[in-house]
DNA sequence: ATTTGCCTAACGAACGTTAGTTTGTAGTCT
DNA sequence: AGACTACAAACTAACGTTCGTTAGGCAAAT
């Protein structure tokens, strides 16, 4: 990927996350790049080409991260507070591609939406593996493993709606919240 | 609300959920009913109408489910579990619905969308209000509250992702679960 | 007699994309 | 040093299609 390539991709990311994909045209990524419509297409072969590259990007990222995480040898509480770390991290610092990731795959046509979801899946299912460890060590409470899943990965997503650079927290603080609340909840603890 | 006009809102809704807004045009709207696009036009009076009515009915049912819970003297615990079992149930008997209110608002223009974000910040605040009571009562965890509130309506809203009306969760049984999970977290408490 | 619900036909605008060309720049050979 | 080649990156012009929407009319129900 070319040094030219790759600005043109960011300057599209910052226009797709704003108006989502569906309702960004071709012409409005030129306008901000000051570039003429065509011009894009000595870069990209299409527009969902942009996508997929954005999408896929992503997902590699968090692949690496859960792979990584799923060989080393701590316990659940440990595994899972990594997990949320790293996946806020990802999401912070590539936010644009981040929401676009979360939010337009499903634009993705034919096999590259075939793809994407079980690269999803496969993620999704090392997320499981660290909560089912934690109930068979009797640490985590028994409970519907996927429910518990789609639970913790959907608080975490969710940070891309609100999450200001310029703000207080930072991606690590968000993660230690964020892994207090899904580990021990609103309730206080009787010690 | 003429019989027929609902009978086309429930047809336009399926579709606009499964494409999305941006993604779905008139005509594959009108196809979906075996009319003709323009006729579409008889009963509302722009595509951006359907989802007016769409996003606007949906913030209504939230509106009037908060807003009696505020009224009641629970404790925070009790207001909170209410307030998820109202909310799950909105979403689960209008799926259709609550998919497109939750990803296609801001789709709307001008002061519509205004509006919106202002009954969903309305809605938001009823939330805080319960979480705070429950701070202030010395049962909930002290939190950056905000935080809390985005965290709760998260992985609330996010059951429309994976929740299938023929499954075997029922939305009570969804939503007392999800109680469980956000009040007490994953860790087992020290009893 | 009026209204309701749909039709046909068409509008102008915007859409993603292609073909073919020009421009600038960097490297190579005489 | 100057000429030649190669390539990247942009351009102009246009393509066929689809978009949301409107105008005007027609048949059945009220």
């Amino acid at each position: 990927m070319t040094e030219r390539k790759r600005q043109i991709l960011q300057s599209a990311q910052a226009i797709l996350k704003k108006k989502g994909y569906a309702a960004t045209s071709v012409r409005d990524i030129a306008k901000s790049l000051e570039i003429e419509p065509a011009s894009l297409y000595s870069h990209f072969s299409s527009k969902e080409d942009i996508l997929k590259l954005t999408c896929f990007d992503m997902a590699s990222k968090f692949d690496e991260a859960i792979q990584e995480i799923n060989t080393l040898y701590f316990d659940a509480e440990q595994q899972l507070r990594m997990a949320i770390r790293e996946h806020v991290q990802i999401l912070t610092s590539h936010l644009d591609s981040a929401i676009i990731f979360l939010r337009d795959w499903r634009n993705l046509t034919g096999e590259s939406h075939l793809k994407f979801v079980e690269k999803r899946n496969s993620y999704e299912n090392g997320i499981r593996k660290i909560i089912q460890t934690g109930i068979d060590e009797g640490r985590f409470n028994e409970s519907d493993i996927k429910f518990a899943t789609l639970t913790v990965l959907s608080s975490v997503n969710w940070i891309v709606e609100w999450y200001n650079p310029n703000g207080k927290l930072n991606a690590t603080q968000i993660a230690e919240k964020l892994s207090n609340f899904i580990l021990s909840g609103l309730i206080k603890n009787k010690l």
